[in-house]
DNA sequence: AGCACGCCGACT
DNA sequence: GTCGGCGTGCTC
């Protein structure tokens, strides 16, 4: 029998990122298991943590002064071992703390929640009074002002008072109180003969009860309630002729009922798709496919179909889609195909409800799993396939800790499960695309689309003759008359305006003056409907100023393009026209980016106009105009891959026009217009992209030739930044092959953010051994020997280069 | 993270 | 002299 558990604890900081040794109490030998979250006592004040046990172990004499396991939070593992396993493999691989990589792996409810109790023990004791007033209790948080913290710390000290540390289990399972029938129809009948004629409701209540048990067996108290009174339900109890008890209800967002769908026939391309990825998913071979396929060429079918392969084999499956393209129409489709069978997994729910869809896939329930980034943990066993929609797009990537791509995780579980993995884009990640080309992806190719129509014809148009025919507007002619031509033939136009790295901020026209954000380094950006100036970065607000805080000059105004500036520009030259903005504002509500597509979809305005959001999923026959405002805000970005994501959204938000019958047209503005990402995206053409995009990769010693990791060190004192990343650089070198580039340190694009400054190092290599364990290292020992107030982040393969 | 221990300055 | 400032180190 084991006698210690080792537990990782709820403390993130490097000092305790390891297991510590539990003792396991005899009340507790048989229920304690590895995948369990526990109670433990931890530090001197011995405050009670949540923790991970992670292994069990026998020791034959334990070592003395180890604490003991306080008690179990689950009754059972909430983790298999194959998730255990991977918490740790990414917090080696991302280097996070592995408590934060258990608690990013399982519902945010699942988190201890803390409390720390003050108890009087004493009653008269000096300066009480004033801080209990008649309590026995308080809760010692940050509501408490420092001169009470420490009469509280005195008052302890004394005797006075004593401390005590809660930890709460916000993971609610929500029960109703339902009747359970536990007797058949007929004994029901019988029972309801048998009874004495004045028992009138009783009689009435098992006649009832009878016509409902070939439907169900559990009747929820309150539908009930209405016919029958609580005492009527009470005698019948006292009878065993039905028990009521709290049953667990899970809240459950289902979609409007929706009659399953039949298979579509397939093109031959599809079908060659299905073949090969069915062929390795029953021969559980693990492989990762690329499927690359030119928008409406029917990747979808082909995931639905491989998924409904997989569930015949007892298997299940799992399909990540990027968050904005969770849209109702996709996760319909699923539906529409598999039925009670899919659990969906997106930011739109409740805490409480992705709680409930999580037990329900690890109960089994749910066989196939739709989400986005974070669905890639979902509790499923036994996975069949794992399938990455639009596997190119950045939000896949975590920005914070711990900094994984899902599509590493889909790879690494997959692995476990000696399963497939489909790689879905119709734009794949020059990453992808080039493992593909050297064989280690399966490159599968749907170049036709499913309706047989052409792409939508793209036209450029160049803005810089725009501004030579002085109209100081942001449409230019073409555009404006395509626009007039839809309003007039009733069709709907879609007009996308890019924000990367592009926002309208505030200039004085006297002194160039710019209104920046007191806490960060970076530019206020305007927002018209509350008249403010807002940081992107720290959430500042302030008043826009009427006059220059600078010169004084009261030519004050904002510069630059937003879509609320579009909007009214739009407005002013179609009066007649309904307009849908759709950006961060005004989706910021829960429901409110669906309600506003919900509008467009009917047909209730003529144009939408939007950021980048409006780019994926969305899907409208009547849309037969897309406008692209400024093509080019990235390309001037100092990114490599700024092409690739120009590239990548002109080709998704062309794909949006002629989606129906009627034949699309795209227009896209830019002082760019021989760049060569909006030459090939004129022409659709990504396998020319790909080729000219490798080369000046290749040129540069960018990925996918070089791997890259991003150290970067931040601190209040831009000197102490600077310091700590060349000191960095000093331990890195040595430790580097002649082989390996090392960019930096340099100060980050945004050098001061919160308060902070950033500097960071870039480091491109090929194969540096040493280059892992020196960095894990690294993170080690700067916490204990910098100041506090360092901060080092690692971020291996970074999207954000700036 | 949070707590204790420990070593220095301005108060009863 | 001591109360309390925060710098350092440890938590099974």
């Amino acid at each position: 029998m084991f006698n210690i558990a080792e537990v990782i604890v709820d403390v993130p900081a490097m000092q305790t990122n390891k297991p510590f040794d539990y003792e396991i109490p005899m009340a507790l030998a048989t229920v304690v298991q590895p995948g369990m979250r526990v109670l433990v006592g931890f530090g001197k004040g011995d405050r009670t943590l949540q923790g991970f046990v992670i292994n069990l172990k026998t020791l034959a004499k334990a070592p003395t002064g180890l604490k003991a396991i306080k008690d179990v939070v689950d009754l059972e593992p909430i983790l298999s071992p194959e998730l255990l396993d991977l918490s740790s493999w990414l917090a080696q691989t991302t280097y996070a703390f592995q408590i934060t990589c258990l608690q990013t792996i399982l519902p945010g409810v699942m988190r201890g929640d803390y409390e720390k109790i003050a108890y009087l023990v004493t009653p008269d004791a000096p300066e009480a009074a004033a801080l209990f007033h008649d309590k026995k209790a308080l809760t010692v948080d940050n509501q408490l002002t420092n001169a009470q913290l420490t009469t509280l710390v005195r008052l302890k000290n004394s005797g006075a008072v004593r401390f005590e540390y809660q930890v709460h289990n916000k993971a609610r399972i929500k029960t109703r109180q339902a009747v359970i029938l536990n007797k058949t129809a007929a004994q029901y009948t019988q029972q309801a003969a048998t009874l004495p004629k004045k028992l009138q409701r009783q009689k009435a209540l098992l006649q009832y009860l009878a016509t409902q048990t070939a439907k169900t067996k559990v009747i929820f108290t309150k539908t009930l309630q209405a016919d029958f009174s609580a005492s009527v339900l009470k005698t019948a109890e006292k009878h065993d002729l039905i028990t009521i008890e709290a049953v667990e209800v899970k809240r459950r967002v289902l979609p409007a009922q929706t009659e399953i769908q039949a298979k579509q026939v397939l093109l031959p391309d599809q079908a060659k798709a299905v073949a090969a990825i069915d062929a390795a998913s029953t021969a559980e071979k693990q492989q990762v496919f690329l499927l690359e396929g030119v928008t409406g060429s029917g990747k979808t079918e082909v995931y639905l179909q491989t998924m409904a392969n997989v569930l015949t084999h007892q298997r299940t499956a799992l399909m990540l889609v990027p968050e904005i393209a969770l849209t109702p129409q996709m996760v319909q489709r699923v539906y529409q195909r598999f039925g009670d069978q899919v659990a969906v997994l997106h930011s739109g729910l409740s805490e409480g409800e992705k709680y409930d869809e999580w037990r329900r896939i690890k109960a089994g329930e749910a066989k196939v799993v739709v989400g986005a980034r974070s669905a890639v943990f979902a509790p499923l066993e036994n996975i069949g396939l794992i399938i990455m929609d639009e596997e190119h797009e950045s939000s896949y990537k975590q920005e914070d800790t711990p900094r994984y791509h899902a599509r590493d995780v889909a790879i690494h579980r997959a692995a476990y499960y000696h399963c497939p993995v489909v790689l879905g884009s119709a734009t794949p990640s020059l990453e992808s695309r080039a493992r593909a080309q050297k064989g280690v992806y399966q490159l599968l190719r749907l170049p036709k689309r499913v309706n047989q129509a052409p792409l939508p014809e793209v036209h450029i148009v160049d803005m810089r003759e725009n501004i030579q025919q002085n109209r100081n507007l942001d449409f230019s002619r073409s555009l404006a008359d395509a626009i007039t031509l839809r309003l007039a033939k009733k069709e709907q136009s879609v007009l996308m305006l890019n924000r990367r790295g592009f926002s309208s901020f505030v200039m004085c026209r006297d002194c160039g003056y710019v209104v920046k954000c007191p806490n960060c380094d970076i530019s206020l950006t305007l927002h018209v409907s509350s008249h403010s100036l807002k940081c992107h970065y720290c959430g500042h607000e302030e008043p826009i100023p009427k006059t220059c805080p600078n010169c004084q000059s009261r030519k004050i105004r904002y510069f630059g393009t937003g879509t609320e500036k579009i909007e009214q520009e739009l407005q002013h030259m179609y009066p007649e026209a309904k307009i849908i903005r759709m950006d961060v504002d005004t989706t910021r509500r829960k429901g409110a980016y669906e309600r506003l597509l919900k509008q467009f979809g009917q047909g209730d305005a003529d144009i939408l106009l939007g950021t980048q959001m409006i780019a994926k999923g969305l899907d409208f026959p009547n849309v037969t105009l897309v406008g692209v405002i400024n093509a080019d805000t990235a390309l001037g970005l100092p990114d490599f891959r700024a092409s690739e994501r120009t590239f990548q959204l002109l080709t998704q938000v062309a794909g949006r026009a002629g989606r129906g019958d009627k034949k699309g047209e795209v227009f896209v503005q830019t002082y760019n217009p021989d760049h060569y990402a909006i030459q090939l995206a004129k022409r659709h053409d990504y396998e020319h992209f790909f080729a000219t995009e490798m080369n000046i990769r290749h040129q540069g010693n960018y990925p996918p030739y070089y791997f890259t990791v991003q150290i970067s060190c931040s601190h209040p004192e831009e000197n102490q930044a600077a310091k700590a990343a060349y000191q960095m650089l000093k331990r890195l070198q040595p430790a580097l092959s002649a082989k390996a580039i090392v960019l930096g340190p340099t100060p980050r694009a945004i050098a001061r953010i919160k308060n902070r400054y950033y500097y960071q190092i870039i480091v491109k290599y090929k194969s540096e051994p040493k280059l892992a364990p020196l960095l894990a290292d690294i993170l080690q020992t700067t916490q204990r020997s910098f100041s506090k107030q360092l901060y080092i982040a690692i971020d291996r393969e970074p999207l954000q280069f700036m």
